[in-house]
RNA sequence: GGCCCCGUGGUCAAGAGGUUAAGACAUCGCCCUUUCACGGCGGAGACAUGGGUUCGAUUCCCGUCGGGGUCACCA
């Protein structure tokens, strides 16, 4: 009995790995071409720190003219979710993450180096633990979950590092025929790799992110084929990563620690080993602690939250790639206008260490982004966000895409645009004055400031809408008159003036102002009054005047 | 606890053996202005700490403290 005998006990269908070193060759890229890949676990909804990771990698394939890929990681049975994958894929298209290659549903996929669900990859892991049983660098292991609790609790009191190594891997140093004895005999195993590793010994390793980084050589026989015949992540990503030629593993950093333990089994396995990038993780502060975002404690971890709040996939990509490269900011304000497609990110200037998640800034972005929009664009991204998460709102605007547009044109398109919608579910507050269905269904607060006297109120909105408004007056015709209403009034026609001499005043024009506005929107603060007297016309003024509240 | 990583304003962060230690968000003030937002100008605000090395250290080294990651038949 040799070890192949004991391969073939072990797998007896499976392919020699030759069959899939030719069948996956290497890829025909141009010198330099990145391939990188983002490998989710199909859990339901993608992590906040998953789409950064996959933007990252995206961008760096996509700058090189490689190929960025989705491989769906769902070894792991038990914490399937149904639709787990489409909804991923689905997820990542919203914010512009798609691959070249990969699922591009529940069961279907593109591109050459596949199945691209690990699930689906089976026969392709055995084939490649079978040959690392044929040359001694893996064996079958009989311990029990129990046996190997109660060897855990044992180095535990002995205060000695624990796992299963050296000693305390009692399956290693079975003999072949004790191994296939046991097989015969129908007892349970998984398959283990035979570390060749020693705990004394340093091995280097640089990383693209972190930097050279020293670690104790791996010496853990891990599993690599767990009871179900499915592989760890460990095996999976080496065997994978190699078949899907990955050059560059771009991944959070709670993997750097099993860095050592994967240049073995790329060694052990023939494989020549990608480049790493292990990407710090985005941070919450939770009372004083930073922390890792988490999909249980905190909404803004889902991307759905994104989703739901309407903020633009460009922003939330902008602050991403914020966070990525800090000069980020200095060239998007020297290239206002240019896609985020001709950033180049350079991945060495990324953090090695995590940034606390800024949802502020995160908002401010999603002003200036919103700003740059045409009003074209605002009224379709506001409409889709609306059609899911405001239907009402979606109604009234498509009931009239001429108006609306006008409507998202105030202030817009000019040197200096507004910026006061931040993200989708700011659009009804910001415009529902302009339309009667919504500012008469909500009970409006006037308050009229400095002028609040009944009947000087009263007087003000009959004297603008008899006398001096006209709907086909020029802006400054327009403000000219109501400097003209400010003085017959007896207020100050100009700011200036009234500051000059308050005490011969009681109010000014912005105050006059303030008035109209108040009664027109039943708000003190809106872009342009002129803008949005134009839109609203004579009639829906004067109905407004007429409800406004005096007092 | 072992191993690994990190420590510049409230946040994200540039940076170098000698700098007035950038910039952005937030904050405060002023200006612009019919309001608000925008924009402009200005203010406040930082090198965790103790030892070395050095003419000089926030930068290099060591310790301390603090933070993070990891130690599964989860990824």
């Amino acid at each position: 009995m040799d070890y192949k005998n004991l391969a073939n006990l072990i797998f007896p269908e499976a392919k020699e790995i030759n069959y899939y070193e030719e069948k996956y060759p290497e890829r025909n890229l141009k010198e330099g071409a990145i391939v990188t890949r983002i490998a989710p676990s199909p859990t339901g909804f993608i992590h906040i720190g998953g789409l950064y990771q996959g933007l990252i990698a995206k961008k760096l394939a996509k700058q090189t003219d490689g190929v960025f890929f989705i491989r769906i990681e769902d070894t792991d049975q038990k914490r399937q979710v149904e639709n787990g994958t489409a909804e991923i894929i689905n997820s990542l298209n919203k914010f512009g993450l798609n691959p070249d290659e990969g699922m591009i549903n529940e069961t279907e996929s593109k591109g050459n180096y596949g199945p691209y669900k690990q699930s689906m990859r089976k026969e392709i892991y055995q084939s490649y633990a079978k040959y690392l049983i044929e040359q001694g660098k893996a064996y079958p292991c009989f311990c029990s979950p129990e046996e190997i609790e109660e060897i855990r609790q044992k180095q535990e009191a002995a205060k000695i590092r624990p796992g299963y190594y050296g000693v305390w891997a009692k399956c290693r140093n079975l003999s072949i025929e004790e191994m296939a004895k046991k097989i015969e005999a129908g007892e349970k195993y998984i398959i283990r790799f035979k570390s060749p590793g020693r705990e004394d010994r340093k091995i280097k390793h640089h990383d693209l992110i972190k930097g050279n980084v020293d670690f104790p050589e791996n010496d853990q026989d891990i599993v690599i084929i767990k009871a179900d015949g499915l592989p760890t992540y460990h095996f999976a990503h080496a065997i994978d990563d190699h078949l899907m030629r990955t050059t560059h593993v771009i991944r959070g950093d709670e993997w750097l620690s099993s860095v050592p333990l994967h240049l073995q089994l790329f060694h052990e396995l023939g494989f020549k080993a990608p480049k790493y990038a292990h990407i710090a993780p985005i941070m919450k502060n939770d009372n004083g602690n930073k922390r890792k975002l988490s999909k249980r404690k905190d909404p803004e971890a889902a991307v759905a939250y994104y989703v739901e709040m309407g903020i633009p996939k460009e922003a939330v990509n902008e602050y991403l790639l914020n966070i990525a490269n800090s000069n980020f900011e200095n060239w998007r304000r020297a290239n206002k206008d240019a896609s985020i497609d001709e950033f180049e990110l350079q991945i060495n200037k990324m953090s090695v260490s995590g940034a606390l998640f800024d949802m502020v800034k995160l908002l401010d972005v999603g002003k200036t982004v919103i700003s740059k929009f045409t009003a074209e664009e605002v009224y379709n991204q506001a409409l889709e966000w609306a059609e899911i998460y405001d239907k009402d709102l979606a109604e009234v605007l498509k009931k009239d895409k001429e108006y609306a547009l006008k409507v998202f044109g105030i202030e817009r398109g000019n040197k200096k645009p507004r910026k006061d919608i931040a993200k989708w579910s700011d659009v009804r507050e910001n415009i529902e004055y302009m339309y009667d269905e919504m500012f008469n269904s909500k009970k409006q607060e006037y308050n009229y400031q400095v002028i609040s006297d009944k009947e000087s109120i009263e007087k003000i909105l009959k004297l603008y809408i008899e006398k001096y408004f006209n709907e086909d007056d020029d802006k400054q015709t327009w403000f000219d008159k109501i400097k003209e209403l400010a003085g017959e009034m007896g207020y100050a026609k100009e700011v200036k003036e009234f500051k000059a001499n308050p005490e011969k005043y009681k109010a000014h024009v912005g105050d006059v102002s303030t008035v109209l506005r108040v009664a027109l929107t039943g708000r003190t603060n809106t872009p342009d009054m002129y803008e949005i007297m134009q839109i609203l016309g004579k009639d829906r003024i004067r109905n407004r005047f007429q409800k406004a509240d005096r007092d």
